[in-house]
DNA sequence: GGATGTGAATGTCTTCACAGCT
DNA sequence: AGCTGTGAAGACATTCACATCC
């Protein structure tokens, strides 16, 4: 049993990606060096990343790209299909329902939710979208491990508490807003805002703060 | 010049939502044990974060909601507004566009462009979307420092690169693929794909990983 | 009394550097 | 010779604990 850090599982997540591609360009291996040039990280990093689950590479050679696939696809979990749900029929819903690298990497929306009447009964190619006080009943058929919220921040939790009535285990947040679940329940949280506002800290800040007591208001921009 | 992680800003982030979440419920003062318990971190935490940029608090009371409130704003670059410049008019763009929190918390959107003749032309309340091709002309009118790129992975490093010689400063990328930038570009990702797989990796491990030494594992596909 | 601000201690992640396998 | 895998060192981030101030 050991604890493996977030960040080495987005890295992962980032390495079969880059490996699927040079897998369509016919490359049949790789080395950590040339691996981490396009992650935007160092050799070493990869191989640490790497051999937290194992020893996959041939010394003097690299890593045989369809192998390595193989084996981090089944370290993250995709040698499986996931059932989701989708709580949410809006802009956002639609356009994750839209992604096509879902389904791609084993992610399967099959049930789609919304509060609205108006969008009730919607057919998203194949996947009728169903009032979300159907929620517990519909989900109780079982198979969903995945949630996805995509809702307004205020009928966020609600719509966290009721999925986890229905047993998901996982629930995957684009709400702007902190969520609560129980212990066993994972979250993840994709804030578009904290993003923003970190590139816009970016910007003014151009990279360090201006050394501390803060100046007088004036929100000084600079130039390249 | 100090330099600052990017955790902290993202936390200085949430900070802000929740102190404006207080603001609106009339709390006047909240202490860094309240602000950590929402945060879902710790009271330290919360002390050393801000710290970072100066010392607002009051010994024996605890900060003064509407006080941080400015200083975080301050802090994190939004004490103006930010004109953006949004690329991909499909869902992804949409949905963005349609994000209120955007313009709430002073970006911008004022220019759309996208590649498909069939979107070009259409008004997204005011704003036309454009011409791709008509990018770094459009943009020349200046002011567009971030620029949001939500358009197919296949497409995305052309788009940046011509966003930079537009002289954008800082990207936002919805694309699933690694982005190349000059230095002095910030680029943010966010990758729905790497969550979604994070999850899945949770679950298939519940957390920790299963000792070492690959176990029999159905899906494998072995080498040769 | 109550809660901040912060050095020091602890914990975690990344980078270095090299032994060891192919 | 080339490149991995990994302990050890170093950098960075979080937590502790307490003097300090309102």
């Amino acid at each position: 049993m050991k604890k493996v850090s977030e960040s080495t599982i987005s890295r992962l997540s980032l390495y079969l990606r880059l490996l699927e591609e040079l897998e369509r360009d016919g490359v049949e291996t790789v080395s950590s060096e040339r691996l981490a040039g396009r992650a935007g990280t160092t050799a070493a990093q990869v191989r640490k990343d790497l051999s937290v689950f194992g020893t996959f590479g041939k010394r003097g050679l690299g890593y045989v790209v369809t192998d390595l696939i193989a084996e981090l696809r089944t370290i993250l979990g995709l040698g499986r299909r996931w059932k989701v749900a989708l709580v949410g029929a809006g802009k956002i819903g639609a356009a994750l329902y839209g992604y096509e690298g879902f389904r791609r990497q084993g992610f399967d929306i099959e049930a789609v939710f919304d509060a609205d009447p108006a969008k009730v009964g919607q057919r998203w190619n194949g996947v009728e979208v169903r009032a979300a006080e159907g929620m517990e009943e519909a989900l109780a058929e079982g198979g969903y491990e995945i949630g996805v919220v995509a809702v307004p921040a205020r009928a966020a939790q609600t719509v966290v508490d009721r999925l986890v009535a229905a047993n998901i285990r996982a629930i995957l947040n684009f709400a702007p807003t902190k969520l609560h679940v129980p212990e066993d329940v994972k979250l993840k949280n994709v804030n578009m805002a904290v993003e923003m506002e970190s590139l816009s800290y970016a910007l003014t800040n151009d990279g360090d703060v201006p050394a501390r007591g803060r100046g007088p208001g004036g929100a000084g921009s600079s130039a390249r």
